[in-house]
This record gives C-alpha cells, structure tokens and sequence, in this order.
DNA sequence: CATTAATACCGCCAGG
DNA sequence: CACCTGGCGGTATTAA
C-alpha cells in the first residue's frame, strides 16, 4: 500500500513538473518543440480536424474530447492518448481559457525506433502479425513521465539536449512499447504489417486528397489485392476505403469553408468533387447541414460567443 | 486470390 | 445568382 501510495505522489509530482515546463514554455508560443517533444497550449475549444500522424500525446493540463466517425474518445491531464495509424480525428479541448489554458506535451512516434527496439519486446512478449487496436488511452505511469520530465530539464542546455535526447525518446518509445497498447505500437515498426501498409495508403490519400483516385489503385500502393486491402483497411480504420476518402475531403473541405472566403462550388471543387450537387448531399449527410448553411451556423455560433 | 451479387457513389438534369 | 433538394442511370466499391 505504501509502495502504491509513493508511486501515485511521484505521478502526482511529475505531472506537476511537466506543467510548469510546459507552461514556461508556454510563453514563447502556443506551439514550442523541445527537442523531439512539441509542447502546446489551447486556450479555446474550437472544434478542429486534421489527419493525425502516428503519435503520442500526454495531457498536463485540461481535457480534450475527440470523434473518430461514430466513436467518441476523452482524456485528460494525467492520460495518454496514443495514435499508431493516420486516422482523421476531429475534436475539440474541453472548457480551457486563458487563465486554465489545456497544456499537452506530444510525440511523434517512429518507426524507426521501433523497428529498433522490437527484438527487444519480443523477448519476453509475443507481437502478432496484426492488431486491431489502433487508438487509445492510458493513464500515464511515473515510469513514463519521469523520461518526459527529464527529457524537458534539458530545454535550457542545447547541448545537453543534442547528445541526451536521443536516447531519452528511446527510453519513452520503449515505455509505450511495453504499455497497455505496446503490440499495436510495435505493428509500425514491421513494414509489411497490414496495419504499416495500410498507413502508407491513407498518407498517400491525405497528400493527394483532390486527385480522381481509385481504390484498386490505393490497393496498389498498399502492396495488396483489392480484396485484402478492404479487409485491412476496415481492420484499422473502422471505415471502408472509399468511405474514408469522402471523410477525408468533406472534412477538409469545411475547414475550408470556414477559413477560406471561398464559394461552395469552388471548395467542392478544390477537394476533388466535379458535382457541386454531389457535393452538397454527401456534406449534408455527414454534418447534418448543407455546406452554405452549416458554415453559417458555426460562425454565428463562434462570433457570438467571443 | 478471384468471383459475384448487392450497394454506394457520382455526375447530370430539373426545379425550388 | 449562388445554393439546395430530388430523381435517374451507369459504374465503382463492398463484403461474402
């Protein structure tokens, strides 16, 4: 009980001393990187959307609340969100402000690292050929944050951080390696997992949204037959491949909308759809609204409030 | 991996 | 004028 007690104040602790490194760093930018680690500050919710890199994120302070299609995933401070494909995920930090902004340290995870350590973790743990899990979270041990708390004393000493560094995100990837989503991190590191060829195809898709694609040949880039590709492809993703590229364009295009000053015409036409009509219904269908009226709606919604 | 039957999506036209 | 909705047929996609 003592043990258990000394290891909770020690997570307590550490989590505190990311908190004022991150929000030292704070000052410089909402986006700082420390070496390998970005730290970043929100102080509003906005709802924002992007395709995520294979990544870690640990929450120091506040909460987030994100969407992948139907599934709805939170964390925060304390708890680790882990990424292990390109997955589209939307979402938005839960009730920050300037005074309490939510503080979040990340870190890309690669796949070089991995491939790295995975003779490692198979010593003394078995890592199937595929993995269904491909987001999740985790409440971070002190064994985690302590290699994350070191790794941001160094922030002040460059070359400290030039030569320490690099063994320091080794020492993180291996903790989540060895954590509760360690087999499907560790699939990113085998090339010719289902789950690494399928990230190849939905980076491809994301680099090339606008571009008249077909899915055998996505197949293609995968390394797959359409068949094993679509199987693969749902395993991962819980979306089916054409599916996944409509998200893909319909959520970038009301980004789009809500940034750019640009017509609806244009925007359906600048991510990939040569119907303006098509356009509208399958945007109506995923957000609910028709694009004119939806972009209306949440700019209202955001004017008024601020 | 290939086949196949059901389904979804796309672009067009007409009209509000 | 720009946007939205509904119907239609051909084709690509999906899942077994």
């Amino acid at each position: 009980v003592l043990r258990q007690n000394e290891s909770v104040l020690s997570a307590e602790n550490l989590l505190s001393e990311i908190r004022r490194h991150a929000l030292d760093a704070a000052r410089l930018g909402s986006v700082v990187s420390v070496g390998p680690l970005l730290l970043s500050r929100v102080e509003t919710s906005e709802p924002d959307y992007q395709i995520s890199d294979p990544l870690f994120i640990l929450m120091a302070q506040g909460g987030k609340r994100l969407y992948l299609g139907e599934r709805r995933i939170e964390y925060s401070a304390g708890q680790c969100l882990l990424v292990t494909t390109a997955l589209p995920l939307s979402g938005h930090f839960l009730e920050p402000s300037p005074r309490h902004p939510a503080l979040a340290v990340s870190l890309r995870l690669r796949s070089d690292l991995i491939t790295d350590l995975l003779p490692e973790l198979r010593r003394y743990q078995h890592v199937p050929a595929t993995v269904d899990e491909t987001i999740g979270t985790l409440t971070a041990p002190p064994a985690l944050l302590d290699p994350i708390a070191r790794l941001l004393r160094l922030r002040d000493d460059p070359v400290d951080m030039t030569v320490l560094a690099a063994p320091i995100e080794r020492e993180i990837t291996w903790r989540l390696l060895t954590g509760p989503l360690g087999v499907s991190i560790a699939q990113l590191g085998l090339p010719h997992s289902g789950h690494a060829q399928v990230t190849k195809a939905i980076t491809w898709l994301r680099d090339n949204l606008a571009e008249p694609t077909s899915i055998s040949a996505l197949a293609g880039i995968a390394g797959m037959s359409t068949a094993t590709f679509h199987r693969h492809f749902r395993r991962t993703t819980g979306m089916a491949p054409q599916q996944f590229h409509q998200h893909l364009r319909l959520q970038q295009a009301r980004s789009l909308l809500l940034t750019q000053a640009e017509t609806v015409t244009a925007v359906a036409h600048s991510v990939g759809y040569s119907s303006p009509t098509q356009f509208s219904r399958e945007y109506h269908r995923l957000f609910g609204l028709p694009p004119g009226r939806d972009t209306a709606q949440t700019r209202q919604a955001s004017t008024s409030r601020s």
